[in-house]
DNA sequence: TTGACATACTCAACAAGTTGAATATAGCAT
DNA sequence: ATGCTATATTCAACTTGTTGAGTATGTCAA
């Protein structure tokens, strides 16, 4: 699984504790993989006995200490391996989907309400990345240093999924209407 | 976890083994859920000893026993249940996202080969939906029976999900052949 | 001053998903 | 005759992901 990876991406942009970690994944913008507090400590945890990260204890006041984690070069090495190796398609597992499948079970409007709700959801995540998007604003990403190019790459691909989320919800609505 | 519910959802329209579901979920044909034999086994185990499924062992010649499994009474009334909750749009774990990300680390040309890779898988399966969509080529769903318009708009997600993929590795592979 | 919220980390236990192998029968090709 | 594929099921062990609680400290508002 890509979580070790995933952090170890994370901390290549600079040294972050495990708490800094978890309000990145969360916050998600643009972000593809997610986790719980627990995952990434116990990860950062595994982490650190392979060497791949270091971490650096720092005392701050009012406050309980932090644990700065930084990745180390064997980190690095270890990305830029997996980077290269090709990577499988996500399987899916989309519970809404397996509730459209036997929906006529239901009284349709049930499944309507469904639909409604989660367009709108994906409708707000869209605006957000739509947003951000717009933040940066340009035509040609040339224009951007790598790095964030590689970050707008993936707004771009939060925006299409969104899309089609908020596209095939409405669809669905009309059909279901007019059952 | 919606696997239980997925096999309901899967025996609601007639008696399965563990081995036709398997068949059914890995041939996938508009499925969003997918599972390995020791998963579906198992949880067709669970299932029967809460008396949602039951077993009716039928002898093959030349060919092992196989258990059809159906659904009971109590089966259906769990997944219609289940389905009148409201859920929650999947958390998305995306590997090749992540590698976008820190696709700075390493040569272009790698994400450029590995984007064209899985726009062409994303390709293929889009034209597996687009065939079967065209099988049924109707402009209303409502000239269909129930279960197979429910069929259709889970059809219809698989190829916008797709068709955004598709798009978006076109998109990005222009933009790293820029860089 | 009590409670809510934010920072910051740890431990324990369970549920779900993955990997690998073992068992058994039959057909088909080399 | 040997190995490969397909049908059909079961067991064991492991890794991931989820849920819930527990330990600290400080700020801000009612």
């Amino acid at each position: 699984m890509a979580l070790p990876h995933t952090i170890l991406a994370a901390l290549n942009t600079g040294a972050q504790s495990g708490y800094d970690l978890l309000k990145g994944f969360s916050s998600g913008s643009g972000c593809f993989w997610q986790a719980t507090q627990q995952q990434i400590y116990r990860e950062l945890s595994k982490l650190e006995e392979q060497g791949l990260v270091v971490p650096e204890v720092v005392p701050q006041d009012g406050r309980p200490d932090k644990k700065l984690y930084s990745i180390t070069s064997e980190g690095q090495a270890l990305l830029r391996e997996w980077i290269a190796q090709p990577s499988k398609p996500t399987p899916i597992r989309e519970e809404l989907m397996v509730k459209v499948l036997a929906a006529h079970l239901v009284d349709p409007q049930i499944v309507i309400d469904e639909l409604q709700r989660r367009q709108q959801q994906h409708q707000e995540q869209l605006e957000a990345y739509q947003a951000l998007w717009e933040c940066v604003g340009c035509a040609n990403l040339s224009d951007l240093s790598m790095p964030l190019q590689c970050k707008c790459m993936t707004l771009r691909r939060g925006i299409r999924y969104e899309q089609s989320w908020v596209d095939w919800c409405e669809e669905s609505i009309v059909w279901l209407r007019a059952v």
